[in-house]
This record gives C-alpha cells, sequence and structure tokens, in this order.
DNA sequence: ACCTGAACACCGTTCAAGT
DNA sequence: ACCTGAACACCGTTCAAGT
C-alpha cells in the first residue's frame, strides 16, 4: 500500500516525541517507514513543511479556545493547556518557532490568544496580534527552559523536575500579561 | 602567526553578521580563517561553544544595565539596548536561545533584567529569574519576528519594516510585563 | 501516481601524524 | 603548542529511471 502524507507526518511526530528534534531526519524518517530518502519528497516538499505538518499534529490535540469572555482566567487556561501539549515533546518549542517563522498561520494558538487579549490592549489588529505573540512567546520559553532543566538533571542523575512547577509558571506569567 | 580563540569569535560573528547562522559552519569558518575545519577544535570544542562565544560577543556591546531603582522605563531601556545590538543580526535570537540553553550564565542581558524586577514580583529568586526570562523571551520573540517580515518583505520586493516598529514594540511589552 | 537508485553538495567531529 | 590530512558517520535534496 502506498505511503501518504499523513503517515509522514505521524511518523515524524512520534520520532520527535520519542528522540526529540536531532533525531528527526529525512533519512531516519524514511528507514521508518521503510521506503527510500527521496520518496519523501513526493508527500512533502521540503523539511520545514514537514516541520510545519507536524506542529498541526501536536496542536490539533488542544481543546477549542474558550468562548466566553476574554478574563485572565481564560487566557491562563489556554497557556496552561498548550504547555500541557508540548511539554513531553523533546525540542516541540523549537519546532513550533520554525513553523512561527515559516506559516504562522499553522501556529493555531496564536489565533486563540489573540481572542484572548485583554480590553486595554484595544482594538488595533497589529497590537493584539503582538500581544498574542507575546503570549505565545512566554509559554514556549517557559517549555523551553523546563525542559533544558530535565536534561541537565537526567544528565546529573538527579530527580526531574515536576511539570507542574513549569505550569504554575506559565500561569504567573500569563497572569502578568493578560492583566488588564 | 597561530590562530587564536578571538580570532575565530571574531570571523565567526562576522560571518553570522553578513550571511545568518545557516552559513555559519565549522567548514566555512575555516575556510575563511585560511585554516582546516580540524584545526578549529584547538580553539573550541565545539560548535555549541562557539555559538555561546558568539552570543556574549553580541552581548558585549551592550551598556552596562542601569544602576538606579527597577522602573519600567529601566526595563524598557534595556530591552531596547538588546533589541538594537541583536536586529542587525540575521539569527541572532537563534543564537542567543541556543547560549541558553547551554551556558544561561553567558547571557548577561539575563541577570540585567533581575536587577530590574518589579517590587510586585517579590524577593522569591526564582520568581525573579523567571520575571527575567519571560522580559527575554519577549525581546528574542521580537527579534525573531521582525526579522521574519524582513525576510518576507525582501522576498517580495516590498520596503524593508522599520527597526522603529520592533522597537515600539518590546517597549509596549516590557511596558505590560514590567508594570507593578 | 508513487518509488528506487544513485548521486550532489554538503555537515560536525576525531585523530594520528607532522612541525 | 598548534595544525594538516584524511577519514568517519552523517545530512537535505534532486532526478532519471523504473513500476
Amino acid at each position: 500500500m502506498a505511503l501518504t502524507r499523513s503517515e509522514v507526518v505521524r511518523t515524524a511526530t512520534r520520532i520527535l516525541r520519542e528522540y526529540g528534534l536531532g533525531d528527526l531526519t529525512m533519512r531516519r524518517l524514511a528507514r521508518e517507514l521503510g521506503v527510500q530518502p527521496g520518496a519523501l519528497y513526493w508527500h512533502v516538499t521540503d523539511k520545514q513543511d514537514l516541520l510545519v505538518a507536524v506542529t498541526e499534529a501536536l496542536l490539533a490535540a488542544l481543546p477549542a479556545p474558550p468562548t466566553g469572555p476574554a478574563t485572565t482566567q481564560a487566557t491562563v487556561r489556554t497557556g496552561e493547556e498548550l504547555l500541557a501539549a508540548l511539554l513531553p515533546v523533546p525540542d516541540a518549542a523549537d519546532v513550533v518557532r520554525v513553523a512561527l517563522a515559516w506559516r504562522p498561520e499553522a501556529v493555531t494558538a496564536l489565533a486563540a490568544f489573540e481572542e484572548l487579549a485583554p480590553a486595554q490592549v484595544g482594538p488595533d489588529v497589529m497590537a493584539r496580534r503582538h500581544w498574542a505573540r507575546g503570549a505565545l512567546d512566554l509559554v514556549l520559553g517557559a517549555v523551553s527552559d523546563h525542559q533544558e532543566l530535565l536534561r541537565v538533571a537526567q544528565a546529573r542523575s538527579e530527580p526531574d523536575p515536576l511539570p507542574g512547577e513549569a505550569r504554575a509558571r506559565v500561569a504567573a506569567a500569563l497572569q502578568r500579561w493578560a492583566r488588564d
């Protein structure tokens, strides 16, 4: 049976989840799919396209953004859900940043945060977009930092930092960022 | 005359400035220095070590952090200076993020921001550290985003986005982030 | 339509051997 | 002390040719 794009993306996402971005190479991906490297380029235009698709896969698991009023609490919840989706995936923040540079509209979390911009930000589209990007940057920074702590702790065979710490930190950051 | 580490770092920084991170390879760097690739490893332990040193070089140009009280204005000024140092350097944010993951104490901007944490953050060391990291994430996000806009504008041969826009954006973000 | 085989033009890093 | 030469083990991407 022929390979499909979604199978390629699924396997890529699995490699990322299990081994991180350093192991997510086109050649390794091809090997796991039992196919020659060149075959991937029938389903994917290049590696960036693949990483954007992987980002979409990571974000697809997120619940729909809250539809109510743009409260601080709603922002915090959205950020915590994003964090929960990304934290267990090694190098997830870097992958999302590639998508952000290459196809920002694929990063649905951005649109979600835009809806949640507090009143004080005003109606200006750019101001709201920048506010959303700031919220995302704060979450991605927390993800990178926490995964780095984890890397160091494991190298020293110390106990892992708890995900709850990253969660509390994101909550605090978004509370500060969202308050009117 | 023998090569020195600082010559290696200087040339690496120049390549980054002129051509970006994609062209900053050990082989290319060796070529520009008129030396074999292996020679670099006498002066630098690996590429990450090099990128940390390049980050230090980029940040060395920054003025000393303001010594006065931790006002919002001082935070904004610090952020604007950091932005001014990084904005003209392609992929500067990615390079700083590597240093941040690998040797955070080399990112002096982090210590600078820590001093500037507003009173409301409190005396807790971790809280202040996270606040500083948030400030840095906001600036780095603005750098990445602006350089990305620039890339797109140049690809479409549209006029470049003005650095002043990035500056205004960083000011707004840090005002929001720093207010007590 | 979808994939193979094979190549092209690269990478970072190591290390015996030279000076 | 510092560097060369040469290798090792990889990369992403392209493309004629096959089925």
